[in-house]
DNA sequence: TTAACATAGTTGCATATGCAACCATTTGTT
DNA sequence: AACAAATGGTTGCATATGCAACTATGTTAA
């Protein structure tokens, strides 16, 4: 098998370009945010209010990492962390004032970013890329589901990550 | 424009779960290594002996982060490095017996984790996908260039990473 | 030849990350 | 009610990362 012919390492090139792209475009702009925390700011803007585990779990992270970015966009003053009231356990988090303006500087850097990378590709193979990228991650999760089957046979302990969400 | 209809947010998503199935497979193998430091042992496998700015360049990666990548791996002694006799300042870096072993371990592996997520994939479909996501990077780097041209015209500094080629 | 510039690598700094151990609070079971 | 199990968060540890400042060496042009 040549691994140059499968999906894997065209994704993980494209991935690091567009990442370096995103972050470009922001520092030309003067906004001083990082991709992750943009997508935190987007899931919140998409619904305010979550608790931290959802949070990490719509976006594909570990509850730890999250944690710790909430922490670094508290400090910037984008988001607030507020005790639940009804689960003493959990805090929900706000995008503050300064988050949104922030986050609305940044959608139309972003539309321009999405909109430069599928210059010159039609909806169709938009579409079908889609499709196959949709296929691919079902493979990779019932692989996953699999896997805990035959490890919980042996009663052995999960330790794979679960996560199965968003993200950009 | 909905951003889960464009490519972005799905190559991400599929990224993530990637990583983590990588990560998965090679832990349960016994296989202490990270994607990352994967990729830089096929790059010497590929080609043994090459500088690190090479390696760097060739994996996406910034040279700082890649000096320290190959720290990591010269104390798993899975590499070694050696002062280029040309040129004093430059590093050769080889893999090691261990690291070939231990390569060469990883390949069933990551067989199985690229032909896993192809699974019911059609050639026809692969191939138009690398086709749309080739496109995608010529279209980033192509944006990239002509940001580099304006910049230049203004006597601006770059500070944009111009690194073009590889990764997974 | 020397002074300017370019290149190879290293390092400090800030961010991001998974994992596992840990604490506090729920929830579920007996 | 009391104990066990599950859940929400935090933290230490190791790895990874980009950027920018820095050193040492090489190359080029005056």
């Amino acid at each position: 098998m040549e691994f140059d012919k499968t999906l894997g390492p065209w994704l993980g090139r494209t991935m690091k370009m567009l990442d370096f792209h995103i972050q470009d475009m922001f520092s030309e702009k003067g906004i001083v945010l990082t991709k992750t925390q943009w997508i935190v700011l987007k899931k919140l803007k998409d619904k305010d209010g979550r608790a931290q585990q959802e949070l990490a779990f719509i976006t594909n992270r570990d509850k730890g990492s999250l944690t710790r970015l909430i922490h670094t966009l508290e400090k910037k003053e984008l988001v607030e962390r507020i005790p639940s009231k009804s689960d003493k356990r959990s805090n929900l988090i706000f995008l503050t004032e300064k988050g949104k303006e922030i986050f609305d500087e940044t959608i139309p850097v972003m539309k321009n970013v999405l909109s430069v990378m599928q210059t010159d590709i039609s909806m169709e193979e938009i579409e079908a890329t889609i499709k196959v990228i949709k296929k691919v991650q079902q493979n990779l999760t019932n692989n996953n589901q699999k896997l805990q089957e035959e490890k919980s046979l042996f009663g052995d302990q999960a330790g794979t990550c679960l996560n199965k969400n968003n993200s950009l």
